[in-house]
DNA sequence: GCGCGAATTTGAACGGCGTTCACGAGCGTT
DNA sequence: AACGCTCGTGAACGCCGTTCAAATTCGCGC
């Protein structure tokens, strides 16, 4: 069917346009009838492809999650020992957390107003399994160094605390960006980062 | 004149009707027409004694600063060591900052809406003096076990030590109760907690 | 080509929001 | 009693997301 085609069209054309309206100007500068003007489409036209901005706006967020994973394949990964692991390869995964919380910091400074969207956005009914299924995959990065760092954690477990490190990072990244609590350059917390996370992960790996 | 402490009554009912509807229904279930019909007073009323909502909402958040320092101050500190620490002292302090972590985790969950209208609220303006003020002094809290773990820095590089393992803690806790990311029972995060800022304080203590 | 029911698109209208401001009630002075 | 001033009042404004009756387009048998 042609229609299905168009639907198609007005759906990407809308996400597009609801992407670069947050690009711009953050979650609350997308507005319904800005984006109909945009697209060149009925103000009622977008609520034949979403129920509500929400979801737009969750689509929007999926594409800042990969356009995210293309920054994070970029971060060196230190090889997965063989065997126990030697003081050095200890210290490498430690390098490798460290680089992977500065990644997100530059991701998070490089695209602001992106970055703000997925964690300002407050989710009413519950998240999509696409949008979870994204979120997991993304965590694996953390997890592999955890496994160097603490090979005596369960599955379960480390995937646990892989997340806790995610929230502690995001939680440094968060509050040093915003100017709620503190407004610091992108060197300072680089610097702050590469302490915080780094003391985390020697602290983790035993004395 | 008894102007003015009419004025004082009515700004002291709004702000303790919005702290009730915050901590009822959260920053979104604050509504200047509700607010109006609780105290009795005209819509336009709430403007001759606050700009705008977000002036009142800081209001709230400043009771909600003090309620958690009262909660705070609540927590066993380590005696700060004279001289050198020793080890047992480095531990008492990790531990104290593990206390006070866990404090956090326990007042947001405790008061959840009013800790969420801390963050949530977005500022425009620049945040006015008496709200700096208190949170400069909430910081000397976790000051004080850093100076153990830490006596070669210097007060301005402790200062924003102290904020980067608030803002790593206040991550755990933050996405640790959102939906968005995980929701985890309140001792599954204590344990979380418990393992992170303590890994933390025994990284940043030195190996 | 034409007619007609079904399907789809449309944008005016709805309800709700924060904020404003012309109005008028209340009061001290003349 | 008449005037002027101050200040609370709430209808009204502009903007928002969302809806739905009406208009338009589409598909198809004739």
């Amino acid at each position: 069917m042609r229609n299905d085609e168009r639907r198609e069209r007005l759906r990407t054309a809308l996400i597009d346009a609801a992407e670069a309206a947050i690009a711009a100007g953050g979650l609350s500068a997308l507005k319904a009838r800005d984006l109909a003007r945009d697209v060149g489409c009925a103000l009622g036209a977008i609520y034949t492809v979403f129920p509500d901005l929400d979801a737009l706006i969750l689509r929007v967020n999926l594409r800042t999650l990969a356009l995210f994973e293309r920054a994070i394949t970029a971060v060196p990964i230190a090889p997965e020992p063989v065997g126990k692991a030697t003081p050095a390869e200890r210290d490498a995964a430690v390098e490798t957390l460290v680089r992977l919380a500065v990644a997100y910091l530059r991701f998070a400074a490089g695209h602001p107003a992106r970055w703000r969207a997925l964690f300002q956005h407050r989710v009413t009914h519950a998240l999509p399994d696409w949008y979870l299924v994204e979120q997991v995959r993304l965590f694996r990065y953390i997890e592999a160094p955890l496994r160097v760092l603490r090979p005596d954690l369960r599955d379960r477990e480390r995937a646990l605390l892989a997340r806790s490190l995610f929230s502690a990072t995001h939680g440094l990244v968060s509050l040093g960006l915003d100017e709620k609590l503190m407004v610091l350059s992108e060197p300072v917390l680089r610097g702050q980062i590469e302490i915080v996370v780094g003391a985390l992960g020697r602290g983790l790996a035993g004395e």
